[in-house]
DNA sequence: TATTTTTGCTTAAACGATTAAGCAAGTTTT
DNA sequence: AAAACTTGCTTAATCGTTTAAGCAAAAATA
C-alpha cells in the first residue's frame, strides 16, 4: 500500500528539488518566484501522481487562518434554525469556507462553552444566533477581536453587525391582519424572555392592537417559559380562554410554541378558524398539513444566512469594515387558519 | 489590549524557563518528567493569568490526531437526520471529539467532494449515512485504512462497521400491521433505489403481504425518483387509486414521501384512515398534528447515533477492532391512521 | 572584458506544540 | 573519595507548510 500521507517533502524528494519549489509552484507562484518550466511541469505531474493533498492544518498554523467558520445557533432541532444552519453552509462553501455548527440549546452556558472550544479550534469568525444572557459574551469576542455577526438575534445596545429579520414589523402585519380579519380578542403566546427579537414581537403585538383601536387585556399576552413548553402553552391557551374576555385568535411567537398550542387545541376539539384564528411565526410542513393551513410569517431564510456569510467573509477578507446592521422583512403567508370571520369592508 | 494570541513561549519566556517545562507541566506530566513543585506552580499561575489556550491546530499538527469527527448525512432537512446530527454532536462532545457536519444531499458526487474536504482537514474518523452509488467511497476509506462506521445504511456486500435499523423486520411489521387491521389492498411508495436499506424496506413489505397470503400486485408498489418526489408520489397514489384493485393502505418508504403523500391525498379530499389507511417511516411533528395522527415506524435514533459514536471512538482509541455490525429494532407506533377497518378477530 | 542584471534554484526560519536525549549539578552508594 | 544515581532543567528535532533572503550561474549591459 501506498504512503499513509504525501507530503510537500515526498514531491520535493522526487523531483530532486527542494520544498520551497514545490510550494511555490503548487500555489501557481511560479511566474512571481521564477520557477523553470519544465521543473514546475514535472512538479505538477508528480504531485498528481501520487494524488497529494495539502494539510490543512500546516497551513493553517502558518497563516494564522484556518478558512473555517463556527456556526452557532440556538436549538438545531428547531428547523427554522435547521435550514438557516444549511444555507449557511452551502453559502460558506461557496466562499471557501467549512462550517463548524454548534447548538446552544438556548443556554448560555453552553453557549460559552462553545465558543471556548470553536476559539482554540481556531474558527476565522462567528456566526451566532445568541441565547439568553449571552451579552458578555460578545462583549468578550469584541474585545478579542475575533469578528463576528450576530444572525436572527441581535442585542440594541451592543453595537455591533446583524442581520435579523423585522420582528416588530412582521409582528406589526400578524396582528394587523388578524384584526382585518375580524378577529376581536387576539392573544399572543411567546417565550418569557428578555430577548430582544421576543421583546420586538410582543410590542409589534400590542401596538397592532393600539392602533386598530384594540383595548389590550392584560390576560391575553402569555409569556412560557423556554424549558417548560408543553406545559406552559397548555395552560395558557386554557387560560385566555377562560377569562371573561375570552380570545377568537392567537399569535404564536415562534414554531415550536405553535406545535404545541395546535396540539392541545386539537386536544380540545376546537375547530380552527372557527373558534380559534391562528397565526405563527416560523414555517414548517406542519402547517401545510394541519387540517386547516396555517397562516405564518415566512422569515427570509436563505437571503437571511447567505446576508450573514457574506457579510463575516468581508470582515474577514478586507480589513476595512464599515458596520453592517441590516433588518429583512417577514413575508406573511395567508392561509385558512386566519380567514375573515365575515364580510369585512376593505 | 492584551496579546492577541498567547502561546506556551511566551509563559516561558515570563516564568524564566524553557518552553519543554511548560508543556510537561500543562500536561500533568510534572511526575514523570520530574519538574520542581514550585516552577510547576510558578508556570501553572502564569498560565491562568494569560489565559493561556493550546492551540488545537499545533496539538493536531504534532500528533496527527485532530479530536474531530466527519459526520456526512445524506439530507440535513429530512428532521430524522437533523436529529441523529444532533445526537452525534452530542455524544462526540462527552468522549472529546468535535463534529463536523455535511450534507450529501444524496448525491454521490457530493459525498466525495465532502470526504476529500473533510480528509485534508484530516478529521481522524468519519460516520457516513451513505447515498447511492457510494460503494467507490467506501472502499477507498477502506484502502487508505481511514477508520469510519456507517450508519443507517449500509452495503451488504462490503464488510464495514455498521450500525443500522433492521429496516426489513421495521416494513415487515408494518405490512403485517395493516394486513390484521383489516387493510387488504396495501400499497408501498418508495424511493427508486438501489440502497439496501430501501431495498430491504421493499422485501419487508412484499414478504409480509406473502406470508398474510395476500396477493401482491405490481401496480401497488410505486418506485418514486429522489429528485422528483412531489410530482412523483402524486403520479404513484393517482395510479394505486385507478387501477382495478385499487389501494386501501399506503405505507411510504421515507417521511418525506410522506408529507408529499399526505399533502395529495388532502387535495384528493380522502379521508385517512376511512378511504385510505397510512403508515409510514420516519417521525415528525407532522405525524401527530396531522388531524388523523399517522401510525409511523420510529427509530431508535438516540441510540443508533450513540453507538455509532462508540463505535468509531472505539475503533480510534484502541487498535483492536473485531468488526461491528449491529441491527436495532425500529418500533410501531399505531395511530388513527391505520385504525382497525372493522372488528378484527386476533 | 568587466560589471550589472536576471534567472533558477536552495537555505532556513517560522507557525505552536510535544518529547527523546542530554547535561550539569546534587545525592547516594560503595 | 570515586562511582553511580537522581533531580531539574535545556536543547533540538519534528509535524507540513510558506516565504524572505541568499547564492551561483547565465545573460545582458557597459
Amino acid at each position: 500500500m501506498s504512503k499513509i500521507k504525501v507530503s510537500i517533502k515526498d514531491i520535493a524528494q522526487k523531483a530532486g528539488v527542494s520544498t520551497a519549489l514545490v510550494s511555490y509552484v503548487l500555489n501557481g507562484k511560479e511566474k512571481e518566484s521564477r520557477v523553470g518550466q519544465e521543473i514546475a511541469l514535472k512538479i505538477k505531474q508528480i504531485a498528481a501522481e501520487l494524488n497529494y493533498q495539502p494539510s490543512h492544518l500546516a497551513k493553517s498554523l502558518r497563516s494564522g487562518k484556518t478558512h473555517t467558520i463556527g456556526l452557532i445557533i440556538a436549538d438545531i432541532s428547531n428547523p427554522f434554525f435547521a435550514n438557516i444552519a444549511r444555507v449557511v453552509e452551502d453559502e460558506a462553501k461557496r466562499n471557501g469556507y467549512t462550517v463548524i455548527i454548534g447548538s446552544s440549546d438556548e443556554n448560555a452556558d453552553k453557549s460559552r462553552d462553545l465558543l471556548d472550544v470553536l476559539i482554540n479550534r481556531q474558527v476565522d469568525g462567528f456566526i451566532i444566533v445568541s441565547s439568553e444572557n449571552s451579552e458578555q459574551q460578545i462583549h468578550n469576542l469584541k474585545d478579542k477581536n475575533i469578528p463576528f455577526v450576530l444572525l436572527d438575534r441581535y442585542f440594541p445596545e451592543i453595537p455591533t453587525d446583524f442581520v435579523s429579520t423585522d420582528h416588530y414589523k412582521a409582528s406589526y402585519d400578524a396582528g394587523t391582519h388578524l384584526v382585518r380579519n375580524g378577529y376581536k380578542r387576539i392573544g399572543m403566546i411567546a417565550y418569557d424572555s428578555h430577548l430582544f427579537h421576543m421583546q420586538e414581537r410582543i410590542r409589534g403585538y400590542r401596538d397592532s392592537l393600539r392602533d386598530n383601536k384594540i383595548d389590550f387585556q392584560n390576560s391575553w399576552l402569555k409569556p412560557v417559559k423556554i424549558n417548560t413548553i408543553e406545559n406552559g402553552v397548555k395552560a395558557s391557551i386554557d387560560e385566555m380562554l377562560a377569562s371573561d374576555q375570552p380570545v377568537d385568535a392567537i399569535l404564536f411567537a415562534t414554531y415550536s410554541l405553535s406545535v404545541s398550542g395546535l396540539k392541545h387545541i386539537n386536544h380540545l376539539r376546537l375547530r380552527v378558524p372557527e373558534d380559534l384564528g391562528i397565526v405563527s411565526f416560523g414555517q414548517a410542513e406542519v402547517f401545510e398539513l394541519y387540517y386547516c393551513p396555517i397562516t405564518y410569517l415566512k422569515q427570509p431564510i436563505v437571503l437571511l444566512g447567505q446576508t450573514a456569510v457574506e457579510l463575516l467573509v468581508k470582515k474577514l477578507t478586507s480589513n476595512l469594515n464599515e458596520p453592517a446592521q441590516i433588518l429583512m422583512k417577514a413575508e406573511l403567508i395567508e392561509r385558512a387558519s386566519s380567514k375573515a370571520k365575515y364580510s369585512v369592508l376593505t
